[in-house]
DNA sequence: GTGATAATTAGCAACGTTGCTAACTAACCA
DNA sequence: TGGTTAGTTAGCAACGTTGCTAATTATCAC
């Protein structure tokens, strides 16, 4: 039986590496992370392809975890979940050591 | 204009991530790394899905320069870019810190 | 309330990926 | 030559993702 921990450690993996096997996901969460936080607007003004098509990678990236979200008003602020990101993409770089 | 540098690296990325998305290239990449090399067959035998599904997997991850191949007869040994993986994978990381 | 702005949801077509089975190629061995 | 083993290719169905436009929700400003 596999430990909770390992279980989890498979599902962030999964999170990470399938959110960022897209480009547009990708920038959006660069974007995000150098700006510090960002509402929709700023990320979908970026980019060549229409604000709902970017509105749903960003869906994507909260479902997964990856874009934490707040909601002001109208407004809805993003910012990365950094810690995950590098913790998953640290933990698979070691891996290839 | 990009420079040549910044577009291969684009490539890099898009050659990792999109390799990496799926569980069963992840396992692939480790599976080969941790035994040094391995053949197909090492490969296939360790996993659920069928021999063609898995030989499908190994030619993409061929194609994207993630593993190397080298044929010896009837024998194909496999073994892991594992340079281009940590390079990518570290240079990621450094993103989000 | 009315209009403007921020952003998502709905619905659809196109496309790529995944997995399978069956068939095939190529090398080795006797 | 004929069988066995290693591994890929062909062909197909199922499914998920991506992108679009149009419509909708929700908030703000007046």
């Amino acid at each position: 039986m596999a430990t909770r921990k390992a279980t989890q450690e498979i599902e962030d993996a999964d999170a990470v590496f399938s959110a960022l096997a897209h480009p547009a996901r990708r920038q959006i969460l660069l974007s995000v992370h150098y700006r510090g936080s960002c509402n929709a607007g700023d990320i979908a003004r970026r980019f060549e392809c229409s604000w709902p098509t970017t509105s749903r990678h960003i869906a994507t990236l909260v479902a997964r975890g990856l874009l934490q979200v707040t909601r002001n008003g109208r407004e809805r602020r993003y910012s990365a979940n950094d810690k995950q990101l590098r913790a998953v993409l640290t933990q698979w770089a070691g891996y290839f050591n």
